[in-house]
DNA sequence: TTGACATATCAATAAATATTGATACGTTAA
DNA sequence: TTAACGTATCAATATTTATTGATATGTCAA
């Protein structure tokens, strides 16, 4: 069997990578506690505002977060299922099962490996 | 109280980063039933050697992997408490709580944000 | 001891991502 | 209406990351 559904590794990239920089982290956290209007974020991050906005939409294109706009204003809040998604993820990637206590190499062949 | 210690999001990011990339994640992919020679790893992946030890080097900082080396073959594992901390990570980033049902803006004012 | 091997590292280049400043667009207050 | 506002998007550039081919290093077999 293969090792994960064949788009996988692209999702899990995907996901991934947009939690892969720390601005990014930094919104996230800003994000926890529930839906926050840009210019909040703005203010408490102390950064430009198109640079904000590259990183909102990396955000969402992931599926992260989600969007609303209400007047001039937009919220963004965390998606949940991303985060499950996520740590799904994290769970399927985790070493299973124990290492051999006797090493064998996976050709079959003890303290061998490539032909 | 700040939202997370003063290193989580570098930390994060560093490992959401390892994690980032189809290549890597096929690494881990087979590393996930154990211990696995280079030269495996190369033959299944199909990767050039140069880049293949690009990427393992990218695991090994970031404290994914561990490696081992035998006469002149080298072995990788996965770290399993990395995946501890990124499941970790995943679950301290992810929504709390629930949003309030009356929008509040976080500054106090409902329907405002900014001044 | 010499030569082939497995792997890491390096330098050059390519490709992807991020930052910045400018502009565009819808919205609201005046 | 018009002007200021909040936000998104774009183009140019800077920065980071990945790939490639070459070389270095240690190891083992002959």
């Amino acid at each position: 069997m293969p090792a994960q559904a064949p788009h996988f590794s692209a999702r899990a990239a995907q996901i991934f990578h947009a939690l892969s920089d720390e601005t990014r982290i930094g919104i996230v956290e800003l994000l926890v506690g529930g839906e926050r209007c840009v210019c909040e974020l703005q203010d408490t991050l102390d950064a430009a505002q198109s640079r904000l906005s590259f990183h909102l939409k990396v955000l969402k294109d992931a599926g992260i977060v989600n969007d609303r706009r209400e007047g001039r204003w937009s919220y963004y809040e965390l998606n949940r299922e991303a985060f499950a998604e996520a740590e799904e993820m994290v769970r399927e990637l985790r070493p299973r099962g124990r290492r051999p206590s006797v090493r064998v190499a996976a050709n079959g062949r003890q303290g061998e490996c490539c032909d």
